[in-house]
Parts: C-alpha cells; structure tokens; sequence
DNA sequence: ACCACCATGTAACAGGTTACATGATTAA
DNA sequence: TTAATCATGTAACCTGTTACATGGTGGT
C-alpha cells in the first residue's frame, strides 16, 4: 500500500461519488455527468487512471464482477480511511485554482479585430449561460428529497445560475455598446461571416 | 525556424502584451499582474518558457541588452507573422475550458461535514469576490482614454464585477440558510475554530 | 448495415506548478 | 542587516487531453 496522500481535487471528487455506494469506472464517468460536471469534468482516461491509485493508497478498495461478452466490471466502494482522506479534503481551506477566461482574453485583446469578431464570442458566451440557465432550471423543478445532500446539491445549482445571469446581463451591456444602432437593426441580423 | 502552429491561449496572452512595446519576461510578469491576473495567470516559470518558443517560431524576436550587475535583460517583439498568428487566434472560435470550481466541490459533497466548515469555504469564496470587486472598482474610477483598447479593457472589468457580485448574491443566500438564527448572534460571530 | 451502449484501458503528448539556482542593487 | 527588486532560467513532477485499441450486444 503505498503512502497515503492528501487527495487532489478529482480524486476527491471521485471518492464523493463512492459515497455509500459501489460503482465501476464507466458508472462514475456518467455519474459525473449527471452531477458535478459544470463545475467539476474528469475524462473517462483521468478516471481509469485515478480509481487505481485510489485502490493503492488504502482509499479505495475494488471487486471484479464478471461478464458475459464484455470486459469484467471492476466495482470500486470508498474505504474508511477513504472517508477519512475525503473528509480532510473537505475541511482543507480552498485552494486557489488558476483564473481562466479565454472570453476575456480575446475580448481584453480585441482591439486588432473587429468588433464583429467581439460580439461572436459575446453571444457565444452568452448562448453557453442561457443554456446552463435553462439545464440548471429545469432540475430545480425536480422535487427534492429533504436531505443535507440535495439541499447542497441546490446550493451549487444556485451558484451556476447566478454566474449564468451575470454573465447574461454581461453579453447584454456589451451587446448593447458595440452592436449598430437600431436602424440597421436588419444588416446586424442577416451579416455575413467576413 | 520551427513550423507555425496555432497558438495556445498563454502564448496569445504573451504576444498581446508584446503588441506595440519591447518587453523583457520580466516585464510581462509585471505587465499580466497589472492587467489580465484576474483572468489569465501564466507564473513566471511559464513565461520564460515560451519565450524562446515564439522566437523559434517566427512570432517574436528577442534583442539583448547588456547590463551592469545584473543579466542580460531580454527584449521581445512581436513580429508580422506574430500579430497575423494572435489575429488568428482572436478570431477562432471560444474553446471550452474544463470547468474547474473547488468551491462547488466542497459544497456538493459538503454533507460529510459540518456546515460550518461549509460556511467558512463559502465566507472565503464571497471574501475573495469583495476584494477583487473592490479592486476593479478602484481602476474603472481611474480615468480612462477613449480608445478601443481602453473600452474593452473595461468590458472584461464589467464582466469580473458581474462575477463577483453573482458570488456575493450566492454567499449571502446561502449563508442565510445555513448561519444559526440571529438570536445565537453572539456565538456566531466568535466561533471557534473547531 | 450501422450506430449507440457497455466496458476496459494504454500511449504520447502538452500544459502548467513548485522548488531550486544565482547574484547584484537599493531602500528601510 | 534584512528584505524587496531586478533579472535570468532549469529540473522534476503532476495533471490532464487526445487518440488509439478491443469487442460484444441490442435497437432501427
């Protein structure tokens, strides 16, 4: 067993759905769909490498079940000094994750292109908003157990739409300074790519 | 010199800072700090790194200045084919960054914990949002010149405002729901650590 | 006949961080 | 005398992505 280490922010998040409950490398990777993935997206390799590891440092402890005609499922329960690792991770103060924004890199560097090629990205982003907007809504209307867990689940579905209307009421002021003025309200809807 | 290719979202940040002024990679750490930081953070290691790499591929040249007790300092340009490439680059379609918030994380798996270890990520999250508020508002009441640079500049100022007053919105929602009732006002404000 | 789903991974590479290494100058 | 500033970088490491590899089952 090799030595137990603090957890990374993926692994954690792995061992958070092992919770309570057994899954396979392909359960997690739609698990992860289903639940953190706009704010949190391993890909299915960065899985496939994790679980291991998991397994190696006490964290995870693994079963085969085997198949008919297909690769035996390796099912993966969290173990209790898993819970404990996971726990130590939660508790961690937050640790500051790089700032990225290309949005804002191409619109701070927007002065050598046109203002055509600005307000493309700002409906992009936009249109990005409107669509974690309407996701997130749409599994707020879901009845909700009364659980601490669901009740978290809420808060960080909150926080997606509040960063999708800021963004919004962003692209909006924008849009509202660089697009033409209304009169050439049909040239704007109909331009072409050039 | 090494075959073009397409830029990476760092090496456009370096060669937007280039445009118009010689900058030593001293100078563009200074020049990131006091500009894109807030949404772009190529460290110093990084910089140095590329460098050598936008010369070898015909995207900037580097002059040498001797000095006196000190290093050589190295002065970079941008060159043609440096601004057609970062053109290029601001005019290709926004590419998805994997999304990557810690916070949420803490909170969604936060039923393992107390909630005021909850409360304490989400204090620091809505103080790290207060200082960066405080901070675009103390530049945009600089004066500003009326030049395209200038006003994108203050777009992405906008969009950072916007941001950081969504996370205080959020902080503030969620710490009404998980802060013990006024009456247990006192005990709040000087809990302890444990 | 084709595509999505189930189910596992590996290999090569790119991007980025942290710590290390060096050393003079200048202000408190 | 201590610390910040100026000025360069390298080395080891970690994280993550993309493409590749395999192959049966079940629906349209």
């Amino acid at each position: 067993m090799a030595a137990p280490r603090e957890l990374t922010a993926t692994e954690a998040a792995l061992l958070g759905l092992l919770v309570g409950r057994e899954r396979s490398g392909y359960d997690l990777q739609h698990a992860v769909e289903d639940s953190v993935a706009y704010f949190w997206t391993p890909v299915k390799s960065r899985i496939y490498a994790l679980l291991p590891r998991l397994v190696e440092t006490g964290y995870a402890r693994r079963r085969d079940v085997p198949q008919a005609g297909r690769p035996d499922k390796h099912m993966y329960r969290i173990t209790r000094a898993g819970e404990r690792a996971l726990k130590r991770w939660l508790e961690a103060p937050l640790t500051e994750e790089p700032e990225r924004s290309p949005i804002l890199l191409k619109v701070f560097f927007g002065a050598l292109v046109s203002d055509d090629v600005l307000l493309e990205h700002v409906h992009a982003q936009r249109a990005k908003a409107e669509r974690l907007r309407e996701h997130l809504t749409r599994i707020d209307a879901e009845p909700q157990r009364p659980t601490r867990a669901a009740r978290n689940a809420a808060f960080t579905r909150r926080y997606g739409l509040e960063w999708a209307k800021a963004v919004i009421r962003w692209a909006e002021a924008v849009e509202r300074e660089l697009e033409p003025s209304p009169r050439t309200e049909r040239t704007r809807r109909h331009r072409s790519r050039s």
